[in-house]
DNA sequence: GTTAGCACTTGGGCATGTCGAGTGCTAAAC
DNA sequence: GTTTAGCACTCGACATGCCCAAGTGCTAAC
């Protein structure tokens, strides 16, 4: 029994799964591929392959599927990364050309990916913590309350509304922003929290209070734009893949939904030798998408923010991974310096 | 053949299906409701209502079930709205206090809706037509790139980065920014177009192509905020209901998906006596919602903006009619003067 | 206008039987 | 030692036939 052809056994069977959504049995299996040996050979293997938990029988006589763990061993060894094809790489291009806002970039992004891989297509915003604070606003909305806009050299905006706890005129607002503005621009926003106390100490004693409320208010600006928000496209594509998830895409949903979760899932992803990080069934620690796949890569300056696509275990990985590496790569290109 | 009593049998059906999901018999309905007439009548009822096309039976011998012109009929004339029970009250209230940033209230009141009435739950972001200019930033980012921010006295804060066409020092852009600030401040966003041309008048001949870059810019995000968007949660009470949307529920998402979609379909509904809006299966002007209803209302200062849910035909509408209008109230209150 | 009774329709559930795919095992062949 | 052929066995998928309950529509009587 050779070990090679143990491993080329397990991924004819992967790739005849992914591709029928049946279990595949010996014989069909010699029959779809030229393997030189009878199909009671092939069976002798998949014993062996079941034996090591890579594949498992739904029931006593039907054919194999792969598990979990077979999964990995495809992706991690076996598998290669498809090319993509020219006609998709002209549809990329295309499609993220002509925009540099980066909402707009980001949308047509997760669209044309979960259309490339007819799944679920997530992408987190890029990082901020690395920025540099680039402007300051205060804008009197009403006379205690206070419009606070924090303005990164990215282009990123961020505001929110505070209530300064007392009354201020224009004048005096302007005079703060200045203040702040002068000492603050350029910092970084994870020193932000840092930087303000000294900002908050040199305003006049009449201000104080006010200069405390917006201090809050811009540190709770910072921490917001890093903590991360995520844009998400193609959840009409799991209700075609409903028979790929037994309890129904409920719990799927939830978990797209609730989108803690995922940021979470993609950050804590580590990538392969390859840039890509792949989390298979029940490796992702979240028990709504224990029938679910994930596949991500870093994209932007760092590889720090990351994009990729949601599906069901039962997925063509190798086109999968090549379509979420190439978007990714032109998404950089695009967000590039 | 009485009238009432024609309606009461409609009302009983629709109660009835709308419980249990089950075509309901005439036998059933005598003895679940005290109608006083033997099922024999009921019978002869049902036949006139079938008759008339606001209910219909899915095989021979089944019960009936109401058509979309049943449900019409049910929820025009028919049913009361139910008032909410105290415990839902304060926990619309509970939930909705203590936020007073426009992106937090929404997505809190999305949830909140969703979880109330157990279907997709949706919101536009308030019209902005008749919000003033507040305030007006410009921001350089790169030589000739440039962060236009337009900011409303509704809070509302547009985005957009820009190429100038031309390079602009520092004190040139505050300049530039001065200029159209001062001439704009307090415009109603409607009108910022028609006020652009004069302001770039007004600029120094060198740096008209940048002015004119700028003027188109703000002119753009006055008309994004106009152009709507929305907030939407709850998409896994889809999942739940997947017995009720035959075909699977992906055209649903799609269309969900495809917010251009249900904006316009948001915002073309009219609304009854009652201030609620509902647009049952096949009224709906879009194929992947033939199976859908959706109840809404309108929120904030001229009732403008919509909230509302989305569900299967299947509903139960005064208890969804409550929910929605008590939501869209304590919305209204809250970002209210 | 209402009721009782009855013949008729029909989908759903159930038991049964058959078929085919697929397995595991053993013994022989290479 | 590895591969192959053969065979008994298992089990789900499918078709068939059957019956039952629910429900209808109609007619005639109240």
């Amino acid at each position: 029994m050779s070990e090679p052809r143990k491993l080329e056994v397990l991924r004819a069977i992967v790739e005849d799964y992914v591709h029928s959504r049946e279990p595949v049995g010996s014989k069909a299996l010699v029959e779809r591929h030229h393997l030189g040996v009878s199909s009671a050979t092939i069976r002798n293997d998949m014993a062996a392959l079941e034996e090591e938990g890579l594949i498992t029988a739904p029931h006593t006589s039907a054919g194999r599927i792969p598990t979990d763990k077979g999964y990995r061993l495809f992706v991690d060894q076996i598998s290669a990364v498809k090319p993509l094809s020219p006609a998709e790489r002209r549809a990329i291009q295309s499609l993220l050309e002509g925009s540099d806002d980066l909402d707009d970039v980001l949308d047509r992004t997760v669209r044309l990916l979960s259309q490339l891989t007819n799944q679920v297509a997530v992408v987190q915003y890029p990082h901020l913590s690395r920025a540099l604070v680039r402007h300051i606003e205060f804008v009197l909305l009403a006379p205690r309350k206070v419009l606070v806009v924090l303005i990164a050299n990215s282009g990123k905006v961020e505001q929110r509304v505070i209530d300064v706890g007392q009354d201020l005129g224009d004048d005096a607002l302007a005079g703060l922003r200045a203040r702040f503005l002068g000492s603050l621009a350029g910092t970084p926003l994870s020193q932000l929290a840092q930087s303000l106390p000294a900002v908050v100490a040199t305003a006049a004693p009449g201000q104080r209070q006010a200069a405390q409320a917006l201090a809050i208010g811009l540190e709770a600006l910072a921490q917001s734009s890093r903590e991360e928000r995520m844009v998400m496209a193609g959840t009409a594509n799991l209700a075609r893949s409903n028979v790929d998830f037994p309890l129904s895409i409920g719990p799927v949903l939830e978990a797209l939904e609730e989108q803690v979760v995922m940021l979470r899932l993609l950050s804590e992803m580590a990538q392969d030798h390859r840039g890509m990080a792949v989390s298979i069934g029940r490796e992702i620690p979240y028990d709504g998408l224990a029938e679910a796949s994930v596949v991500a890569t870093g994209y932007g300056p760092d590889s720090a923010a990351k994009i990729g696509i949601l599906g069901p275990t039962r997925m063509d990985y190798p086109t999968t991974m090549a379509a979420v590496r190439a978007v990714a790569r032109y998404l950089s290109r695009i967000l590039g310096p």
